[in-house]
DNA sequence: CTTGGGTCCTGTGCGC
DNA sequence: TGCGCACAGGACCCAA
């Protein structure tokens, strides 16, 4: 099965994050346009009246969430879903750089839902032809409690993120470790490339129950999560440096999956020999090693 | 409470 | 060449 497009988890929305940091932060909002506003969670009606002239002081990231700030506490939340693509465009004149930015700027196209002007042909363009993605708007203060974030999961490259915690989170559920790992009130920013990858690297089968790890399989799996985030990361930012859109989609991680969309293929664990599998768990495709995961 | 299945959306790629 | 359909999946929603 071939490798189509990088589904936006926790490492690719990083890498936005870390491509939108130079274009968005520090910059006034001076308009917003809203072509469609049909999204996941609809586009909030105040939306534009409520964002323009705020200036963006920083943009952050929860699980598969960016949060960009906003002076007068107002934050941005967006989510990419499926197919959601921010691109920079411009600035037209001065600072212009070929290859940092697409250009020169296109009519908007079909799946262009957001554009937000932050100066004179600048501008950050949010399309996603599915539309499970989002942007709406929440107040700093509130969003610990906010619905989206409220039952989120910890971050698992944050310091609390321990095989301690794993463990607890874990502990007691009947459910495939597959579902667990991607369920967001687990652990944030999991999705079905890197639950596959990680669990590969942890040595588990993904139709494991949750609920029988014990000491030292926790302790993997917990390792695992992290090194398979963090690789994927650094290399989305390695690419991010050579390429115009900040849109994770570009990362060269895709040629380091192990198991993911790789069924029939020889196991490249040294020595192995087995044959990848492809299973599908909750109507997705768990990728693994029968004889390396267990 | 937990768990699992259905659903939303549209571009892509395959078989016939 | 064109048509129809399976597939991709994040997260909500609801039924059991």
């Amino acid at each position: 099965m071939p490798y189509k497009a990088a589904m936006p988890e926790l490492p690719e929305v990083e890498t936005v994050r870390r491509g939108l940091l130079p274009a968005l932060a520090g910059q006034q909002i001076r308009k917003v346009l809203v072509r469609r506003s049909d999204l996941r969670i609809p586009v909030p009606a105040d939306f534009a009246r409520r964002l323009e002239g705020r200036r963006v002081t920083g943009i952050g990231r929860r699980g598969k969430y960016l949060l960009a700030s906003c002076d007068g506490g107002l934050t941005l939340v967006i989510h990419l879903g499926m197919s959601g693509r921010l691109t920079i465009h411009g600035p037209d004149s001065a600072g212009a750089r070929p290859g940092r930015f697409a250009h020169p700027a296109p009519l908007p196209g079909p799946h262009d839902h957001i554009e937000l002007l932050t100066g004179p042909g600048a501008r950050i363009v949010f399309s996603d032809h599915r539309r499970f993605g989002l942007m709406t708007l929440a107040e700093e203060a509130s969003l610990p409690q906010h619905p989206l974030f409220k039952q989120m999961g910890p971050e698992p490259l944050g310091p609390d993120f321990t095989p301690a915690l794993l463990a607890a989170r874990l502990r007691g559920k009947d459910t495939p470790l597959k579902a667990a790992l991607l369920d967001q009130h687990v652990v944030a920013g999991l999705g079905n490339i890197y639950v596959c990858e990680a669990l590969f690297r942890a040595g588990l089968s993904p139709e494991r129950r949750a609920g029988s790890l014990r000491g030292k399989s926790t302790v993997r799996l917990a390792e695992a999560i992290k090194t398979v985030l963090e690789e994927a990361i650094e290399a989305g930012g390695s690419t991010l440096r050579d390429y115009a859109k900040a849109d994770g989609s570009l990362g060269y991680f895709q040629n380091e999956f192990r198991v993911y969309a790789r069924a029939g293929e020889e196991c490249s664990s040294p020595g192995c020999g087995a044959t990848i599998k492809r299973v599908v768990q909750s109507n997705r495709s768990s990728f693994h090693c029968p004889r390396c995961q267990r």
